[in-house]
DNA sequence: TCCCGATGTATCGGCCCGATACATCGCAAC
DNA sequence: GTTGCGATGTATCGGGCCGATACATCGGGA
């Protein structure tokens, strides 16, 4: 999971660890709470082990505060690392539907195609409409084998199961009719993101630096 | 934290692992998903070094559709575990208010007394505060910077986290004011007396084994 | 000058998960 | 009656991910 999002991060840009890091806690949101270095350089070795990601040192594509000349590592996505990444984009296992991974699996959307952004926005739907309907039934069956925290824990969870499936139906309508995500106010004048209304199709021309 | 869940369910009536895991699922709603075997027996074997349980064979207070004579095993608390159940029913750490951390503590709130869960509610408030401000922050100073998808998960975390403070504020006040969980159910004050303002429905007649 | 906080890389022990492998029971089909 | 099968039930293993911790460097203020 983390390994999809590291390699879509680093499509984007360049980056060493601490950049990645804080680009993950941002785009992740609730979905995936911040990233433990525990867990990221780990990561990043062993994708660099299997050649997804190569490691240099300083370089002028970062950020300009920055001064170089330390022992920081720079990690860039290979031709490899890239192929990795849109098969783990496109490909959807049980994983793909919990918090983490749908979480993963959306921020990178704009970067998938809408057949893809279905499937997975209804495979995220059953999977919560399933855990709502366990809900349902312990608040009806079960109501009075528990005390009033619990069922209150239950009222909750089922609140807010029922508030994600009004979301994601609304998300698949827009898709079905070719919209971008409706949300509030502005979206999309971004520089490089064509994601635009009607075209059915490929997105995602970003591109390394000249 | 997987810890504090099986003590407290074992000190309700002794069970076999099947059971605490299925007791487990229904009593942790969406904050803790159902829990794994691949975690659970090794955290029995834990506890048992610990000495906070102790198994036995086959037990006549387990439910009537089970024969006996199976491989199956009965785990029981004891004393010592019921000390340490208590302990870490009234800490809080850091961990506490997490998704699920709080959502075990909140799960056995009925034997906590109101100053811990008052302290606990509190921290997992600040806690989604903190999360929401920086939802905030995305939204408003780098909205520019991501793509649609991104910000509609954004958005959507933002509207949780303010959910669940509000959620929390109610059950604050209800705490301070005296009254049990608001929903549709009065009960519980302090451990085991389970008597309510008007219970529209039958509370909990779990009892403690002697 | 000297320390301090932000930046930055890295490891270690441990929790927890999914996959997997077994065994036993109730029961229905043959 | 025995064969097969799904539900029940216990257990292990490899691996992902986390929190704590240890360092090292840099800019800037006391």
């Amino acid at each position: 999971m983390l390994e999809l999002a590291i390699l879509g991060l680093l499509q984007e840009t360049p980056m060493h660890g601490y950049e990645l890091r804080k680009e993950l806690a941002t785009k992740l949101g609730t979905f995936r709470a911040a990233i433990s270095y525990g867990t990221l350089y780990p990561t990043l070795k062993r994708l660099q082990t299997a050649g997804w990601i190569t490691e240099s040192a300083s370089d002028p594509t970062m950020i300009p505060p920055m001064t170089s000349k330390r022992g920081r590592v720079v990690y860039k996505i290979t031709a490899d690392g890239k192929e990795r990444f849109a098969d783990l984009l496109a490909q959807a296992g049980p994983e793909t539907y919990d918090d983490a991974g749908f979480g993963v699996h959306f921020a990178f959307f704009s970067r998938t195609d809408r057949a893809t952004r279905l499937r997975i926005l209804e495979g995220r739907r059953r999977r919560i409409e399933e855990r709502r309907e366990g809900l349902r039934d312990v608040l009806s069956r079960a109501a009075g084998r528990l005390d009033a925290y619990t069922l209150e824990l239950q009222r909750h969870g089922l609140d807010a199961a029922e508030r994600e499936v009004r979301w994601l139906e609304e998300l698949i309508t827009n898709e079905r009719s070719g919209r971008a995500p409706a949300g509030s106010g502005g979206e999309i004048d971004l520089p490089a993101e064509p994601l635009g209304d009607a075209p059915p199709e490929p997105p995602s021309p970003h591109q390394d630096r000249p």
